[in-house]
DNA sequence: ACCTGAACACCGTTCAAGT
DNA sequence: ACCTGAACACCGTTCAAGT
């Protein structure tokens, strides 16, 4: 026999954002229910107030696993492409467009505004001023290296990712369809997009 | 006496629509509901039933008039630079940010992806297309004109589009507070993030 | 035709109570 | 500490019924 068998096998917190997560892929980011997150993690529709002040530190909760992943790939890119400021500006780019339209009710709960951030999450907050600060360095290097022309990098870092950050959403609510229906289309046509942007951004 | 004193005033479906588009001001998109909007235009909650097939119907007839009123936004800025494709572009851009931070609801009505357009909603489709054409066209013109460089003119145009549409969100959402607060800054940085856009269009 | 009230199956959230 | 069940005030939607 085990000591104290746990009322719930281990990490309720850590089951509630996994099943969400699963959920939100399905049902759509407004079809989601914490009581339905609770029955399909096996408590009452009460626990998971254990571990979430309510319904939107939840979403906030599964989100952060969602920035932590996003995060990731573009570490990735950086690395990938070492000392080649314009490619990692593009590819960064790529890799942003290609998760928000593999993972569209995902990158709908992160950015579409559906919850509201509070003082608490604190964690979301950070992930994404470092990843906009990586984008500024990426900018600066660019600079140093002769080929971004001048100007505040952060407008100019703030430039592209709005560029990047607009595709996505028209990507991942299928009003590319006139222009591009393959994802492979669609990453292609974000680079052509990107060109014309970073032929702008050149000296 | 009048004749029959019509079951509401008029016409139950503007004015549901009305009451609805002044309550997402207030409570937002998520936390609007189809009894209160009744409740509000004084009819039980099950009288928009008549007009609106469900709940996605009311929020997609909302919708419609901020398209309207976007539509006629762009149109005035077409008016107001004639013969000029760069200034049309830039102010057309800015139009539409500054009505996404005016009515930051409204917006994320209009693009959040909180509702599903249906077959129904063809005239949503409609002017949507139009508005992209418009953009089009203002390129095809720059282009003729010498101004713009050549290619795809729906390609420039779906990135000036993304470009734009990306801004609005970040700051609609209020993610541009480390670089821009007050609206008229907000609205200055965009002008300036579309020059950088412009100049890579430039031929 | 247009609207209502009751009813159903859901919600999010609170709270006293159990181990 | 961690979880439950009952309860409350809401939802969206359906349906028989009223004028």
């Amino acid at each position: 026999m085990t000591k104290t068998p746990a009322y719930h096998h281990g990490n309720l917190r850590q089951a509630l954002i996994e099943a969400g997560a699963q959920l939100i892929e399905i049902k759509g980011v407004s079809g989601i229910s914490l009581r339905e997150v609770a029955k399909q993690t096996g408590v009452s529709h009460t626990a998971p107030y254990r571990h979430f002040k309510d319904k939107n530190a939840l979403l906030a909760g599964i989100t952060e696993v969602g920035f932590a992943q996003l995060a990731g790939s573009l570490q990735q890119v950086m690395i990938e492409n070492p000392n080649a400021p314009k490619d990692q500006l593009i590819e960064a780019g790529v890799a942003y467009i290609s998760r928000a339209i593999q993972n569209k009710q995902m990158h709908n709960l992160m950015f579409g505004g559906a919850w509201k951030l509070s003082n608490d999450e604190e964690l979301i907050k950070q992930t994404s001023d470092a990843a906009f600060n990586g984008l500024v360095q990426i900018v600066k290097n660019g600079q140093q290296a002769g080929v971004f022309k001048k100007g505040d990098a952060r407008v100019l870092a703030l430039t592209a990712w709005s560029l990047v950050h607009g595709y996505a959403m028209l990507a991942s609510t299928s009003q590319l369809s006139h222009l591009a229906a393959s994802e492979d289309s669609i990453l292609e046509l974000a680079r052509t997009a990107e060109v014309h942007l970073i032929e702008g951004l050149e000296k």
